[in-house]
DNA sequence: TATAGCTTTGCAACCGGTTGCAAAAAGTTA
DNA sequence: TAACTTTTTGCAACCGGTTGCAAAGCTATA
């Protein structure tokens, strides 16, 4: 069926491993027998077959991109980037859709059975041990959007989540607001405990009131609009919240409306990601934004670096948050 | 490094053809056999190699999955549905990201290399020629979210755009309306297109006066945006709006409300998808939604069919949209 | 117990490539 | 032109599997 280095030989009246020299680079081959073997090639429409080239090579080309978030926003811009971001170095994305039903143990071995060269867990919710059991089995992995950590088993490329919550403390303070409120997402997963954890360590170094805390159930519109409907039904709200992420926070905003208040008169809202919409005007979320393209030209250059030298000490990475100030705030005194 | 049936082989002290014979189904082997070479796979940690697999098989399980859809939200759930019904039915997804820099044409190399057993292009707005390349080249294919044609190259699933228009126009006759109007995405677009026959033909049907029709550059909440301001700057607004689609109609409702007006009391709109979005609260979109997980499931259905029995003169599927009421139209008299 | 029929097993060739090695060809130098 | 280098080429083995075929093993029947 397909065209094959044999027929291409055949075509061209020389050797297999001539065919095979010219089509890798580096390989000894006189200009004629190039000629030759090119002229033939075109003219059968030969591609060569990278899946058997990778059993000598060990090298396949492919990268695994292990995923549970299909569901917030962001990560079709995350998916975007990554995908360009390997095409562009001749590396191809292996999708594995980590949600609900597929438990991780899974994705190991769907990977090791197309013999990935690495393997990227784009994802803030996974259990490290999704990582690690890639790490164990000798795959190089990096865990993008990951947690910080001092002594990391796999390589992280994330986001300094203390500093976010410290950022939000130090934006909130500085704006004069006084009775603040912390509005996480799930409350086990580590992003919001880390979150939470900067914003009091600085609203405690600055010598302000202890705030409310709360947790949403998900990181998703309706938790966020649920869990303040409820806030704003059974307490007093507070001046200002500080959300998990963007999505909770246009959650969180359209309940502040429904209910007949005013953002940000009388309620302040910070979330954290920047996503796109966050930006549109019907929205203008004061937020603050990860960097997203960086940490994903970040975790492709790590994981090229470890196709080349595997097995250097895994080393944790975090990358600065900035402020980006719309409509959701008070403005600086 | 890696375990392969040599060492399992070796191991059971037993032929590597009877060591693959216990991992591929159907073929025969007896008990005390299989049991030796299970206990000596597990006890080395062996799983089989899917590539080399593929290369006496002639089928790799891999899918190629084309899009160049990377911006517009409902391709994350698009994506999802794709990725978890394709793994579900034990085969893995190897995207191609068309957006932008990369030409059409290199997507058919970049899976040839891999001899994928077929494709999936998923897009409304890639050339037809696009999966033709895939036929041609004897590669399974099925164009979701293409576009109809009663002699279609190539398999396609997607909806109908003519009816999708004429539902528009019934919908927004049946409340009253009169002085209505078309907000289109691209012009150059097929769908745009079809859209607006459909919708024009069911207006002339009724006796209706001609809508004002005008396009946006693009899919996206900014074109909307802008197109609606230059609308409502430029000329009489319309009594209501039939968008190209919901992000196009988030930004169109957005560019309103900034200018002053309500909706629905000043201003009807009607999108196209009911995307996530268009059902949170604070959107709260009439729209005409797209059978997004029949669309998708039927194309995988497609594929997998082909993969059995290839060479099926293609076929062109249209799966019905519907109404979906919501907070943008007025009501019912 | 001999024979026929079925199941199980191993051998060896093959899938589409790569690569170490030695022979052949081409290029240099004297 | 001969002797010596360097480059180019083909052979054959290998990567990790699968599979047709025939031999071996087993069971059932006469």
């Amino acid at each position: 069926m397909a065209i094959t280095l044999n027929d291409v030989a055949q075509r061209a009246g020389v050797s297999r491993s001539a065919v095979s020299r010219t089509f890798t680079d580096g390989a000894s081959v006189s200009k004629v027998m190039r000629q030759k073997v090119e002229d033939a090639a075109i003219e059968l429409g030969y591609t060569p077959n990278f899946l058997a080239r990778s059993l000598t090579t060990r090298s396949t080309k492919l990268i695994g991109l292990v995923s549970d978030n299909f569901h917030n926003p962001i990560f079709l811009e995350v998916f975007d980037q990554f995908t360009r971001g390997l095409q562009d170095r001749g590396l191809r994305p292996l999708l594995v859709n980590l949600s609900e039903t597929y438990q991780a143990s899974s994705s190991l071995r769907m990977l090791q059975q197309y013999s990935v060269d690495g393997v990227i867990v784009a994802s803030s919710t996974l259990p490290p041990e999704v990582s690690e059991a890639f790490r164990s089995a000798g795959i190089p992995v990096v865990n993008s959007f990951g947690r910080f950590s001092l002594a990391p088993k796999v390589d992280v490329v994330g986001i300094d989540d203390e500093a976010c919550g410290q950022i939000a403390a130090e934006t909130l303070l500085a704006r004069g607001y006084k009775r603040l409120a912390f509005l996480g997402g799930p409350e086990p997963a580590t992003s919001t405990q880390s979150r939470l954890r900067g914003f009091l360590a600085e609203l405690q170094r600055a010598g302000g009131p202890a705030p409310d805390i709360t947790f949403a159930e998900a990181y998703s519109f309706e938790a966020g609009r649920a869990e303040m409907q409820r806030l704003l039904r059974e307490t007093t709200p507070a001046e200002a919240y500080f959300c998990g992420d963007d999505v909770l926070s246009i959650g969180a905003l359209s309940a502040i409306r429904d209910h007949g208040l005013r953002v940000p008169e009388d309620i302040g809202l910070i979330g954290v990601n920047d996503m796109q919409m966050s930006g549109w005007q019907n929205i203008n979320l004061t937020t603050i934004a990860q960097p997203f393209a960086e940490i994903i030209q970040t975790s492709i250059d790590v994981i090229v670096d470890m196709l080349q030298a595997p097995k250097q000490p895994a080393q944790a990475r975090r990358l600065p948050c900035r402020l980006v100030e719309r409509g959701t705030l008070r403005a600086l005194p």
